[in-house]
DNA sequence: GTCTATAATCCGATAGAC
DNA sequence: GTCTATCGGATTATAGAC
């Protein structure tokens, strides 16, 4: 039922999506929702946790490659991978963050963590190949990503983001060979 | 009453933004807003419109400077003076784009002309420096634009936006004179 | 726990007085 | 043109049968 609301918050957006559009997506009827979720911002706030596991599972499975540049190369290629839903519907999470910050609630602040959670891991990887900036890179690079979503999803071009990860990729390469 | 509405939306989101909201931030009646505007639809693309406008405004003053790199970091210097907005709202134009996204009505493709309007200018002043490469570059500008963007809104940080900018303007100064 | 029916509220849109 | 009052529909949330 989470994983429906996730999907079908990232597709119509939180505000725009009603529980019976949850529901119905989840082929559940709709009083379930509410057994399970008291309040609409309850499943919000679950939606940001699925992402926040989500981004733990990725990186856990990148830490088994041994080099970070591979590990960090392979992160931007699982973003062009997924460059067909962001001409559609952007970055599933960057979406949400976005949303979230113009709500009352106080889950702006739960999606802070999570960005922070990937700038911070990146942050590790540029640490491990010897880069003394890697704070600053590892901003650029989660911004770069974020950027080439808005534009792909506002311009419906999913060769944006082909073209730009090709750049990305290069970009990490020649940090780590320097 | 357009320029409310465009502030309400960039403020609030579109969706959650109610005609009373606007109503008020206008400081008219709510029967008022639907002498002008017969939907709301009609209001949020008046409010597509207004950004055109002043995406048009300001390319014209940043023509008035002779130089294209300088036009470019002035662009620049323009954004990181909104840092404390963005970082409350985010980018007034690229969080309305991402919304209309998620929206049934056709106003997305007026989002993307104006987005489209914007990476073209920018294309142009990088052609005027001579760079063949200038739409990638232009691409690359204004993602990263719409990135830091997104990070400064989500992470609540102004300073962020300061040191990408100031990075960018590097960037444009390192392409002008190789 | 699962599901239906419905209450309570909010919002877009309209009617019509001035 | 300006403003008030209100309708109709949609949506969040609840009550209660099974």
């Amino acid at each position: 039922m989470v994983e429906a609301a996730v999907q079908v918050f990232h597709q119509q957006g939180v505000e725009k999506t009603t529980l019976a559009d949850i529901a119905r997506a989840a082929d559940v009827p709709l009083g379930n929702v509410y057994y399970y979720f008291k309040t609409k911002d309850q499943l919000v706030e679950a939606a940001v946790e699925a992402h926040c596991d989500q981004l733990t599972r990725l990186t856990a499975r990148l830490e088994q490659l041994p080099d970070p540049a591979a590990r960090l190369k392979t992160l931007i290629a699982g973003w062009v991978e997924e460059r067909e839903t962001a001409a559609r519907f952007g970055c599933p999470f960057g979406t949400l963050a976005t949303e979230l910050d113009k709500r009352d609630d106080g889950l702006d602040l739960a999606a802070a963590q999570v960005m922070r959670a990937l700038i911070d891991w990146v942050e590790g990887q540029f640490t491990e190949l010897g880069r003394p900036d890697a704070h600053a890179l590892a901003i650029e690079l989660v911004a770069a990503y974020q950027g080439m979503s808005v534009l792909t999803n506002t311009l419906r071009d999913p060769g944006l983001m082909a073209a730009q990860g090709e750049r990305l990729q290069a970009w990490v390469d020649g940090l780590a060979r320097p």
